[in-house]
DNA sequence: CAAAACTTTCAGTTCAAACAGAATCTACAG
DNA sequence: CTGTAGATTCTGTTTGAACTGAAAGTTTTG
């Protein structure tokens, strides 16, 4: 088991903590981290003796992360344990758990604001300022869609290079996007 | 104090789901909801009813709303209580909430970052690999945090207008993008 | 200034998510 | 086929966030 210096351990429990606020499981944001972290892949016995957690609860997590597309296992010659790695393309890895997170709670969010405009009792006082919320609503995440559809059709190394001078391009487009 | 339709049931109860899976206190999103939806200012004693919450809950959670920015409260002519109201514009509405949490969680993260390069310690064992993972992850939010000043110095319509229609400029800039 | 109306704070309590450890399952080696 | 190493699943336990109701605080009104 590998000792782990001063920094890492402050990067593992700064990414848990992050981890917890945005609704990720400390433990699963912590394994994470160590393998991110790590030069080669850990087997789940040293993961758990690293992070002072149950081996069983390492199994869980690590499944958790391969859910994400961003740990996998692979295999060590001369040894018959699993040992899991993580991706280290951060662009890459964030594009994945955007990806993910966009089918798990956006579109189901779109979802039930679609079948609840369908739904609408135009006998129902008040319908009209619900619909225009729910509308509005739907509205922005249409938006959002449609700019992850996009920017998940670009090669990956496109949309780093985009995001880092978009933010230029953007402004130069101001008074063209306002006056359109 | 108003009964609500299923339709604003299913939206409310949805909202406070969505909220948990993002790290915010599903009662807080709750009230969001039913404040979203509602076309005047409700007092915390029927909002308290309408969801079945304790009146000391709704007080909490208002105050978290407040510190979001996106509930104030109003006053009505011949009563004493303050009334709550959520902010209409979905867009502007996310614009804050997203500028807070860069504040409260991409911020303090860069700033760990920054220091946990600085302390590297060139003697240790593997710290050209740690520098480079940190780095790289660094890289990646920093990236982030221009972008999203860039997008905090335009006018609130033209970010609609822009992330609308701003997909497709991307897709022009594909071929462009990729050989640079 | 005292009572009333309303809000916030505080001290326990509740509850769901996370967790540990045991039991079970799987794959392989001998 | 049997034993062993390793991974997973399951069940009960723990823990911390969220919550309630009571107490304290604040503002308004008569």
């Amino acid at each position: 088991m590998a000792t782990l210096t001063g920094v890492q351990k402050a990067y593992i429990l700064h990414w848990g903590e992050m981890g917890t606020r945005w609704g990720i499981n400390r433990t699963v944001a912590q394994i994470h981290a160590l393998l991110y972290l790590s030069p080669r892949a850990l087997p789940a016995e040293e993961i758990a003796e690293t992070l002072s957690v149950a081996r069983s609860n390492v199994s869980t997590s690590i499944r958790e992360l391969e859910g994400w597309g961003i740990v996998r296992a692979v295999h060590v010659l001369g040894d018959r344990r699993e040992h899991y790695e993580s991706m280290k393309d951060v662009w890459e890895m964030f594009r994945l758990v955007i990806e993910q997170r966009k089918r798990r709670e956006i579109d189901p969010t779109r979802e039930m604001l679609r079948r609840s405009l369908e739904e609408l009792d135009p006998k129902e006082a008040g319908v009209d300022f619900t619909r225009e919320r729910l509308a509005a609503m739907a509205g922005f995440f249409d938006a959002v869609t449609e700019l992850h559809d996009q920017m998940k059709s670009l090669p990956t190394g496109t949309v780093r290079k985009l995001l880092r001078m978009g933010a230029k391009v953007s402004g130069k487009k101001k008074s063209r996007a306002a006056s359109s």
